[in-house]
DNA sequence: GCCAACGTTGGC
DNA sequence: GCCAACGTTGGC
């Protein structure tokens, strides 16, 4: 929040549906997983090989540093929510656009333009109980998360506060107990 | 701009 | 492995 020269708060581009600060991101674990996130340098990864346009939009234009994730092992036995996340670096030129060897090469984009877009997330705990897609699905409250809705294929999802909340619980974690910004050793 | 064909996702 | 749902492609 930028402040004026009178110092009173701008609300910037933050106005526009800024309440969408918890998200949910699929990975199946197969290609990596939560325990991969929790083994990696600073247990951080480039959230990157996004090749969808709305899922590129929310990573570029909603994304804030300090949101917080759910990590979602999908294809997997079972699908669930297995753990907590928090993005660390906002949104950047996705690198495997532009390396054939990535096999996420995207011919029509180019460096002066990137067209695809990552994001940095860190690990902040795993979920004592990982929450199956089925125990999602039978909450509610949580009946309108994308993640339970048939067909729904996006990648990066938005999640109201409440349902990051509730999963959480589910999960047998306490949101309160999460240190937003101070990762855990 | 329409829309059929095709490829991918992802739960089951 | 099945298949529904969705996004993308490309002919016209």
């Amino acid at each position: 929040m930028a402040k004026s020269p009178g110092g009173k708060a701008c609300p910037e581009k933050r106005a526009a549906g800024r309440d969408a600060r918890h998200w949910l991101l699929k990975s199946e674990p197969a290609v990596f997983s939560f325990d991969d996130l929790l083994a990696a340098p600073a247990r951080t990864t480039a959230w990157e090989g996004v090749r969808n346009y709305q899922a590129r939009n929310f990573l570029r234009d909603d994304m804030r540093v300090g949101d917080l994730v759910l990590f979602y092992h999908s294809s997997a036995a079972p699908p669930a929510v297995v753990g907590v996340a928090e993005v660390v670096r906002e949104a950047y030129p996705d690198p495997t656009q532009f390396e054939a060897a990535s096999g996420r090469d995207a011919p029509g984009s180019d460096c002066t333009a990137p067209r695809w877009l990552a994001v940095d997330v860190a690990a902040l705990a795993a979920l004592p109980e990982p929450v199956p897609i089925v125990a999602l699905k039978a909450r509610p409250e949580l009946a309108a998360m994308a993640v339970v809705q048939r067909g729904q294929r996006l990648s990066v999802q938005p999640v109201t506060a409440a349902e990051f909340g509730l999963v959480l619980r589910m999960g047998g974690l306490d949101a309160r107990k999460l240190r937003i910004g101070h990762k855990l050793t």
